[in-house]
DNA sequence: TGAATATTCAAATGATCTATTGAATGAAAG
DNA sequence: CTTTCATTCAATAGATCATTTGAATATTCA
């Protein structure tokens, strides 16, 4: 861990370290281990399957976020566990990933093609959400699988994973509305609920990102 | 610019995109020039001048910053002129510095050594600032160059470079209270301006970040 | 039109990063 | 106290990045 470091500058020093928490952040794999982490912990393994990574390869990633503070990692019994850093990473990614909505033509096109969603499905806030909730004027979806609903979700929401979900239709309500939430802004799987749900007339929205804003914002959460 | 792209797997294209962007901000000489950029639009000769590299080199990065959406550029005449690309990029950027200060053993170590100020010189936050410029209690004085200076500053700011500072004390009150700023949160002037005012028993504090926050956040600025 | 200037492009080298392999650690279970 | 299992370490080859050099492009000014 040193980069370009420091001629014995201490703006450039500072700078440089910066840099190094920029590029921890800066692979595909490790966005995705992160949006994982968030979701609570979780050990290696289930994260490298849940990214879609070998076992190695996932536990280099681990450690490179580790270093570079984006995750913490704990011992339990003979696995190791690992969470997210603090609620700055949230922040961090989720300034980036602001820029690059707007600005990178790649990311824009993915967005336009495959989750234009955004405006089609008409995301709801946190904010918007979380007054609606006092009011109990809505039904909340929670449709991860349930190792991850176990570890915390929003209070009050049922879980009915995507998968079974078609199987399930009878537990929602018909008149009320619904709010379907996952793993973050990006998450498939509410996208494809909300998709579903509409076909076969059931009045439903999406959560504009998901469980980890929501509890890093304060906002009321079960725990696992 | 393709990276580890895309398996036709739309989440991960959209994650390599955002990993692009994060890319971008990881490398101090390129934060440096995101920090001079913010101050207003630089020429290319400018900005690697202020950030002490050659010419072409600067040139490079900030081809690839404007690629990533974090800066702009504009022709005018025979020159092209940097500036920010919005304000999420300064989120972003102030996201990774807490992280880094927060987590990284490097950058910890360089600020309790050199910028200890941190906690000693008082700064100021933003908030606490604009709250007591409305009530006239404060002299804001700008140690930055004056062709910055020239480019932006905070509403009623005066302007004393560091580099003239010693020279020009009798411009300064000797019962009031006085805020120095600069570029940033570690732009060094400002440090080094209020150890110099101190010594000479003046009443100051630092802004806690710089101009381009301010600007940023709404408060009041003069154009330049 | 032609010379001067600011910037970008193209190419090349050395440095750094990624993914994989197989060995090493360290806790738990038999 | 040996075996098993989850994870990390060490070493490697291939990919990507940073910096420099010299040529190419545009725009102004004569």
């Amino acid at each position: 861990m040193s980069g370009p470091e420091s001629t014995s500058n201490p703006k450039r020093a500072l700078y440089d370290s910066f840099a190094a928490v920029a590029q921890a952040l800066a692979h595909g794999h490790r966005l995705e281990l992160l949006e994982h982490a968030a979701q609570g912990e979780r050990s290696v393994e289930d994260l490298a399957a849940a990214a879609g990574l070998s076992f190695a390869n996932a536990s280099q990633h681990l450690l490179l976020l580790r270093r570079a503070g984006l995750v913490r990692s704990r011992k339990d019994g003979k696995r190791v566990l690992y969470s997210l850093g603090g609620p700055d990473v949230l922040d961090a990614v989720a300034a980036v990933r602001r820029i690059a909505e707007q600005s990178v033509a790649d990311a824009r096109d993915v967005i336009s093609r495959y989750f234009q969603a955004r405006d089609g499905l008409e995301p709801v806030s946190r904010q918007e959400l979380a007054a609606r909730l006092r009011r109990k004027a809505v039904t909340l979806l929670d449709v991860r699988p349930p190792a991850e609903f176990a570890l915390g979700r929003l209070a009050g929401a049922i879980n009915i994973p995507l998968k079974t979900l078609l199987r399930r239709l009878d537990e929602l309500p018909r008149g009320k509305e619904i709010v379907a939430y996952c793993r973050g802004p990006y998450c498939v799987l509410s996208f494809e609920a909300v998709a579903l749900l509409r076909q076969k007339g059931f009045k439903v929205r999406r959560l504009e990102d998901g469980y980890p804003e929501w509890k890093a914002a304060g906002l009321p959460v079960q725990a696992g």
